[in-house]
This record gives C-alpha cells, sequence and structure tokens, in this order.
DNA sequence: AACTGATGTTCCATAAAACGGAACAACGAT
DNA sequence: ATCGTTGTTCCGTTTTATGGAACATCAGTT
C-alpha cells in the first residue's frame, strides 16, 4: 500500500503509453503519442518499441502508426469473457431493455471512475455518450453515484478523491459535499438518479449490483431523454431495474468473478 | 531488430506474467503463478504488484486470486474493436455459417501463431477445439497453413521458426520440409486443407484473407467432421469461402487497419 | 540538386529500478 | 503447541532504463 499516483516504474509508464495508444481508436504516429505524453523523444521511442517487440502494440509500416497488438487482442479476449460482467449480464440486460423499451447501460468502476461495458438501446432508442470501453468520472453519472454509493468506506474516500467534479451541465455535482449528501440519500433510497449531470437532456435511474459478501461489483441504469420522460417516468422502472441488478449479481456471486475495485 | 526470443526487460517480464495470469481463464492464486513462472518469490510478487497497482490485474482479497483488472478490460475493448477483424467480418462469417450451415472459424496471426478470434456454429454444429483468444500452433491448422503460404518470405521463415511440429495425430506435419512443400501448392492452389492435422475426425478448408497491398491479415475456414463430409465435399464450399475472405479483405483495406504480424 | 524544417532513431555516461537470497510473517493442518 | 506451506518484506548488488545530444530520413521548396 504505497504509490497510486503519479505512475511509477518501467511497467508503469509503458501501461500508460499502452493506454493511451490504444485509447486513440486508431492508429497513431509517433509524434501524436509524443504529444500527449510526458516522455523525451527518446524515451518514448524505446517504450514502443518495448511495447511492440512485445506483441503489446502493432506497427504498420506502411502508414508509420502503431496499432494494438495481436498478443493484446488476444489477451482482451480472455480478460473480457473473465473479469467484465457483460457476458454474463447480457441476457437480463437485454430482456430489461426489451421490457421496458428504453436504453439500458452496464458499468463497473476502475479506480473510481465508472468504465461503461455493455449497452442496449432498443429499436426506437437514441444514443447517450455511454460507450463500452469508455470512462467518466463518478459523480457526474447515475452508474457512477449508485456504485460510489455502497462502497465501503475507505474505498468510497479514495474514490471521491479522484473524481474532478467538473461541471459538464449546471446539474453536476461540483464538490465533495453536495455529492456526498446526495450519496448519503441514495444509500437510504436504494437508487440513484442522474439529474441532467452528465449531459443536458438525458436522464436516468441506476442500481447498484452486489457480489459476493455485499460487496459492489458494478450498476445498471436506464437512460432516457427528458423530452420523453420525466424523473418521476423513470420512477416506474425501480421494480425491473432492482429484479434485473439482483439477476447479475446472484450470477455473478455464484461465477468465480473478481471484485470490483 | 534486435532481441525477439527469450523475452527480456521489466516490461516484458510483467506481459509475460499478465498474459500467464489471464490465460488461466479463472482467478489464480500465487503459488498457481509460481509454479509455471522462472521466478523467484520475491521477483514474481512484486511483478504482480506492479500489475495489481496499475490496474491490469485485479486481487480479490476474499479468495486470495490474482484476476484480470478493470483497466485490462477497458483496454481490452478498444483493442479487440480496433484490431480483431472479428467487429468487421461477423456479419460475413454469419452469412457464410447460415448459407452452408457448417462451423466457420476466423483466425489472424501473432507472431507465427493461429489466434482464432470469432467462430460461428449453426444450429446443429458440433464443437472443434478452437475458441476464440485460443493460440495454436500455425503448422496444424487450415487456416494456419493458409495464412503461412501467403506470408512474405522473411515473415514466413521467421514464422516456420516458432512452430513446435508437435504430431497432435498421425497425420500432423512433423518436419518443416513436408510442411513448407504443403505451403508451395497451397500458392499454387489458393486454398488450404486441413487433414485431421489437429485433431482427429476435424478437417477443413481454408483461405487467407488480404488487406492493403496483398498482405495476409487472417483466414477464414469452414470445418466439418469426418463423419458428416469427405475433402470432396468441403472443396464444394470454394466459392463462398473465398468470396468471403474477399468481402472481408476489402472492407478491412478501407477502414484503418493495421497489417497482421 | 541543394536547402530546410519536421519527424524519427541511435549513442552512451548517468540515474534509477529491478533483482533475489534470506529472513520473516501468516495461516492452516496435524 | 508444532510444523509445513504459502506469501511478504528487506536491502546490498546487478541490471536496466533514462534522456540530452548528435545523427538520420524524408517531404516539401526554391
Amino acid at each position: 500500500m504505497n504509490r497510486q499516483l503519479g505512475t511509477v516504474g518501467t511497467v508503469g509508464k509503458a501501461m500508460e503509453i499502452l493506454d493511451l495508444v490504444v485509447a486513440f481508436g486508431r492508429g497513431v504516429r509517433f509524434s501524436e503519442v509524443r504529444d500527449v505524453s510526458p516522455y523525451p523523444n527518446a524515451t518514448l521511442h524505446r517504450l514502443l518499441q518495448t511495447l511492440t517487440t512485445q506483441g503489446m502494440l502493432g506497427y504498420d509500416e506502411d502508414r508509420h502508426v502503431y496499432v494494438p497488438g495481436m498478443r493484446l487482442v488476444r489477451i482482451a479476449h480472455h480478460a473480457w469473457n473473465q473479469s467484465s460482467l457483460a457476458p454474463l449480464a447480457e441476457p437480463f440486460i437485454e430482456s430489461l431493455a426489451a421490457d421496458i423499451n428504453e436504453t439500458v447501460h452496464l458499468a463497473q468502476m476502475e479506480n473510481g471512475l465508472v468504465v461503461f461495458v455493455e449497452k442496449k438501446v432498443p429499436e426506437n432508442g437514441f444514443q447517450t455518450l455511454a460507450r463500452p470501453g469508455r470512462r467518466v468520472g463518478a459523480h457526474c453519472t447515475g452508474v457512477g453515484k449508485a456504485m460510489l454509493a455502497f462502497l465501503d468506506d475507505e474505498r468510497r474516500r479514495t474514490a471521491l478523491e479522484v473524481q474532478t467534479y467538473e461541471a459538464f451541465t449546471p446539474a453536476t455535482h461540483s464538490t465533495v459535499e453536495t455529492l456526498e449528501r446526495e450519496l448519503a440519500a441514495i444509500r437510504a433510497d436504494g437508487i440513484a438518479f442522474d439529474r441532467e449531470e452528465h449531459e443536458q437532456g438525458i436522464i436516468s435511474i441506476a442500481a447498484p449490483i452486489f457480489g459476493r459478501s455485499d460487496h459492489v461489483i458494478g450498476a445498471v441504469s436506464v437512460a432516457t431523454s427528458t423530452f420523453r420522460m420525466s424523473l418521476e417516468g423513470l420512477e416506474k422502472f425501480r421494480p425491473a431495474l432492482l429484479r434485473t441488478a439482483a439477476q447479475i449479481g446472484s450470477e455473478g456471486a455464484s461465477w468465480p468473478y473478481p471484485v470490483s475495485q
């Protein structure tokens, strides 16, 4: 329990670069990586080289760009099946989305931040900012608050510290104090609402998912637009949402799954 | 162009451990990792610790096991969408499998070895050893030989060197010489057959997929059992298989995709 | 063809990090 | 209470990474 901030160690730097390159979502040139990384030319070059010879990155000689490597892709497949709730939760999410005909999100927590791992948009649905694989702050999303509220005290404390409290809309919590007050309310109620805190016009109702020994392992939410529905309207999804969360939780508990950080 | 064998550098070691842990497909204890890794207690412990603080692995305190971490899961999602042919090829594979009602595999190459990235089994289909994410030798599979045959000379040479030539069945190529002879024939014919070289009773017909500037980027195959069909029977899938390979290739060429190693 | 700026790559003395034997802790079984 | 198994920490030594600077490569310009 020593370091966690200011990535240290060679491996840490390498992972940072890997993360960076992959997050581009396309092939990236050396200079593009340099522009967003803190390392000097020579160091970055060596790190990229190392990752490439390791097969974690690939280098396209025709276009002079770095891309995710095949080794990473193979590892990715295993990691996804094993540690994301997505494959396990998919049928429940699917059936919830079909029942209520609204967009459903499944999220987990990485180091205090929200990672979306699955999303179902019904036929007539609309898009939200959430995309599987995308990572956002927990202070401004329904799923984020649902997870934060039910973390144990220590984890919640560290998670609250890493939030940016960036105000995406006027409704976003921009201080720890107001956020903590709402978390207490969420703990009492069992449900979290997103009141246009991330995107103007988008609201959601979210429930935490509990795994073994009441650890939070994720959250599900139903999202909609203020043009279609009000917060009171979302309230009627509460029973179905809680049922879905419970189903995923009990499935996740019996499976040899990790507890989320 | 220096090293490639005998993993070097701290990052290399860390990636090796990561690969190992994730490949278990379940939570693993410290000692299990130690038993299959060449590192002494203290070193391994530090490597696991590093990967864990980096979020590439997670540690389940209840069960004392290491699991893939959320950061890896998030990276996984990006890597998979970007560098595996799976999302892009899915519709073509799907339609081929439906048309001919046989098992279809999609594979790419990692460092001379075959990685399966997608698999469609029709209703009445049967299972093969291939699983998405699984890595096997190229000398004993249809897709492997299809890719090897059309690699450029240098890549083929290095790829041929890493094969184990393990004889899974009496039909497996167990020497470079016989394998190279067949590769020449495959180059002339445009198609590779698996004549029960990996699993007794399983045969397949495979075609290479070409991306930009005629680089091989993967292979598709139709697999079946000797109880259902003979090699001559598979031959009749040739046109459909080649068409599918061409479709995936042209899609993959227009997309900003990596060339496979 | 020579010039120029932008982009990558290599060298190598210095600085930092990893290494791993050994001693130690924690746990569970007899 | 004792002992074997499993996991963790310490710290002097060894290995590896670091990054400034010089060099190479390439595309565009005059």
